[in-house]
DNA sequence: ATTTAATCGGCTTATATATACCTATTATTA
DNA sequence: TAATAATAGGTATATATAAGCCGATTAAAT
């Protein structure tokens, strides 16, 4: 398998529908009960599964009902609390930095 | 916050959109960019961020854009090869297994 | 080899997201 | 403080996903 950054986004979507399914199965839980947990359709699980397109929410219901805390994690972990950093760092910055053109002439 | 097993679906996609924009503005780059990177518009870009639902391969192009690797990794790993695993493993199980029902009575 | 539950994929309708365009707000530069 | 680029959020239309149903396929137990 190529390197990540060359994969196009419907590929990453397939191996990603690949990696839930081994993680299923790897619980030993059918994708009823799973749909079930996750309050989604079996249809939906089985597209997200298969890589044919899935909202947000599915996946991380999914993720959910699967117990995969770790993956959860990994997409929207606690912010990272340094308590000596918070001490001496002001609110951190909520828009991109530019520099500003100047007025030319005139 | 509290643990992530507690948080519903709508949380984790905002904790998610938080994430994703703390990892922008980490790299410096405006929305524009990274929504032209991706491929998406700016205002899909917006609705991730903000966890107002968005797509999968929305998320995907946009962690692709922001070269967060990591993230995809995590997501859609390479499948782990253990060679000495693989000499002893027969093919891995599609389907999950079931006790079948016995026929009672007749 | 037979049985059957798990999985798959097509279909239709309802709902949600993407796009494009717009105006308003505001953080940040200067 | 004034200027302005970055961001936010609304609307309308197009497109994609979700749900629910179905019949066909098939891995795995027996």
């Amino acid at each position: 398998m190529a390197d990540i950054v060359f994969k196009t986004a419907k590929e990453l979507q397939t191996d990603l529908g690949q990696r839930l399914r081994r993680l299923r199965l790897a619980r030993n839980i059918d994708q009823r009960t799973v749909a079930g947990k996750a309050g989604i359709s079996e249809k939906a699980l089985r597209n997200l599964e298969s890589g044919n397109g899935s909202t947000v929410e599915t996946l991380l219901r999914t993720l959910k009902a699967l117990g995969y805390t770790q993956g959860i994690e990994m997409l929207a972990p606690e912010p990272t609390i340094d308590p000596l950093a918070l001490l001496h760092r002001a609110k951190p910055p909520q828009r991109v930095r530019r520099t500003r053109k100047q007025k030319v002439g005139l």
